[in-house]
DNA sequence: GTCTATAGACGGATAGAC
DNA sequence: GTCTATCCGTCTATAGAC
């Protein structure tokens, strides 16, 4: 019995060469490969390429909220969360050079493709877009709380995009910094009593 | 004789399936399709897949090019012609949401294949980008203006990504009202003597 | 006869599905 | 392991223009 379970080995492999070749272009074969298994074997786990899809968001989606939550609880204040949440483009700078943005580049396939599980993927947008609204609640944006989560979602893709056309650190530095100017920047809570 | 040359009419097909299918889940068979010509004649004319790609991307930059030096003479100052580079995102909106922007998407795939024409889908970037910093030379910006280029290049990417996955009219009339106060906000040039 | 455009068949490779 | 479909690329044949 191996430590990680062979279905779980195939989701993880899966989702690298997702993110890495983009989902059309993996195959069965590329997949197997990575896994060390048999093509019959493989439909032991999943029927159809889908299924593969539909595990890899699942488990986007679970790795993604456990991250979230590690985010919540290391963070000193909302605002050094957000601000932790603006850095994942220092910290990912190679492979979002390479490969982009994970949770956009699939919701772009995705719909480029006209799949089913659009929804899907833009539910991992969803679950930032939830922590962020609720660190700028609590920052005291109130009202603008989504608005703003989704200004800076967009803000990162962005940046995201264009760091894999053009891999100019200064430029990442420069909208690292704009952003986190723009997060200084907004409106301080009221003052309690 | 027709009116438009087969080749053309087959870069034009590619052109529009690389954008709404993506560059790697587009066959010869799909493009020879429409333009209702058979698989052997194809190959008359374009040798290998690569080939159409490198003038799908060479008609796209004659293409980009005419529409800036279009926006150059229509536009009555530079702030009003970097304003219509910003309403792009409204006039194709219906596009965007299905299959994002056309030079943000071809970029990121190339780069997810990696492919050797990652640099020619960049110059596309550079066309605009160039273009945009001319503009805001024009305002004044100096130093700034390629900054300021790239700033509202990732902003518009960012914003035609979430636009992809989300399809939220709010949403881009916000950021749309947001880049125009952004660009209103920019000092002006210092006035003349 | 030569050149170009078109068509259609064939082959090896690989895809996803069972 | 097999099956079917589709992919890309090559081959040959035909038709008309010059």
């Amino acid at each position: 019995m191996t430590r990680v379970s062979k279905r779980d080995q195939i989701v993880e492999a899966a989702d690298d060469l997702f993110y890495r070749q983009g989902f059309d272009h993996t195959s069965f074969a590329d997949i197997a490969g990575v896994v060390r298994i048999s093509r019959g074997n493989f439909y032991h786990h999943f029927k159809t390429k889908d299924d593969i899809l539909d595990a890899v968001i699942a488990a986007r989606l679970a790795n993604t909220r456990a991250m979230l939550a590690d985010w919540q609880v290391q963070g000193d204040s909302p605002a050094a969360r957000v601000g932790a949440f603006i850095d994942i483009l220092l910290t990912n700078r190679d492979k979002i050079e390479r490969h982009g943005c994970p949770v956009g580049t699939l919701a772009t396939e995705l719909a480029k493709l006209n799949h089913g599980a659009q929804a899907d993927a833009a539910a991992i947008f969803t679950l930032f877009r939830t922590w962020l609204r609720r660190q700028f609640d609590q920052m005291g944006q109130g009202a603008r709380a989504d608005d703003l989560a989704l200004h800076l979602l967009a803000r990162s893709q962005g940046i995201a995009t264009l760091m894999t056309a053009y891999r100019d650190p200064d430029f990442l530095c420069r909208e690292r910094d704009a952003l986190h100017d723009w997060l200084d920047g907004l409106a301080p809570p009221p003052p309690h009593h």
